[in-house]
DNA sequence: CATTAGTTTCAATAATTATTGAAATTTTAG
DNA sequence: CTAAAATTTCAATAATTATTGAAACTAATG
């Protein structure tokens, strides 16, 4: 029923081991490595990249010691990473009875993965900037340099307002739906370039980026 | 004509400052340390976010010197910083008729910009992932458990590249067709909910994602 | 072809960020 | 309420990453 459970250690059974060190399998062994590198790249450190990965591969909910065990880290970085990831919502609690010890797992959904980590991407490294342009752009410009700059400003508010917004929009949907979008990629394409051709609108047609000198 | 040049010094003539130095307005100061700051959170350093983000302001091409001198920064690290820039084709080099010095601008229209960085993004931050899964999946799983991380590891394959693939159709279209589908971005869901309805296929659909335990 | 202005490199150092592990805290069970 | 087990915190330290600036290099000029 609890197969990873450990007992108080009794001296006096060799054989009941303190604690059976949680072993990965190669396969395993090397998914986690490869998240713990990139993690870096992702803006989480590397120990939670592990943890992240370790859980991600796990047929059932592993524990904080089994966590630390297998990535041979210390309880307490284990710890500040399950609390990280738990705020990421990337893990979740689970509780095995007659255990009192917190068992974690991954959400199953890759999907839900993905949302989140858009998500909290998208709170961290976009929303403040949004925020900032717009404060830089309430303010009164004083020197032509200065309106130059505005409107630089501006454009790029522009865009990333249009983009965060769609993706507002996207994030409505399921994920079924999100797939059959993602599927229809090229069609959706197919479907401008015909209307376009329809409307007469040749390739000549620029965007209203392409102002200014050359 | 060239308003920026600044004269070999003349020792003779005091009014003649060895190197006017380069003085940014309070809104760019502000626009500048904002860009250094997110940097960190962009996988950027704030040199930089500085060097790219006063660019991006500036009226005209800049020298090197120039941008030491306002953001109070080495040599060394402009010059690094610049190539870094480059590299990503986020800056062009630009040069001044009897001027030898290398001049600098980025690119003007903002999509651009952000087509490189979610190229380079993708390069650094998906394609080894994708990579290292691939090879994963090729592995003999020996055990149980090894088949169960193979079976996970292809759902998270299966996804990312269905999203690369997406990205890459998108890819293709033009600033102009982009922003088309941006805005249309409401619509587009509107005529998938209105296609499922049409072919009887209710709420109660689910992902195959929902395999498994509660 | 020597001089000079400009650029790049890179070893040293500074700044930042991650990790540990002992101590404090919380939680559960008796 | 107390003891035992588990978790969390946080100051110290390790590891990493960014920045400097002097020296090496490069290219244009007279």
């Amino acid at each position: 029923m609890n197969p990873g459970m450990d007992m108080s250690p009794t001296p006096d059974s060799p054989a009941a081991a303190p604690s059976p060190p949680f072993r990965l399998s190669p396969l395993a062994q090397a998914f986690v490595l490869h998240f713990g590198e990139m993690g870096s790249r992702w803006g989480i450190n590397r120990t939670v990249g592990q943890i992240y990965a370790m859980l991600f591969l796990a047929d059932a909910p592993r524990h904080a010691e089994d966590i630390a065990d297998a990535l041979t880290l210390s309880r307490g970085s284990v710890s500040m990473g399950l609390k990280e990831l738990a705020s990421w919502n990337l893990v979740q609690l689970r509780h095995v009875p007659g255990d009192r010890r917190d068992y974690y797992e991954t959400p199953r959904d890759v999907w839900s993965i993905f949302r989140t980590l858009v998500e909290e991407r998208k709170k961290r490294e976009i929303d403040p900037t949004l925020t900032t342009l717009r404060t830089l752009l309430m303010e009164p410009a004083t020197d032509a340099s200065d309106r130059f700059a505005q409107e630089r400003i501006a454009a790029m508010h522009e865009q990333i307002e249009l983009l965060t917004d769609w993706y507002a929009e996207m994030r409505r949907l399921d994920s079924e739906r999100l797939l059959q979008l993602l599927r229809l990629g090229e069609r959706v394409v197919k479907a401008l370039e015909f209307k376009d051709r329809m409307l007469g609108r040749g390739k000549a047609v620029t965007t209203e980026a392409d102002h200014g000198r050359t």
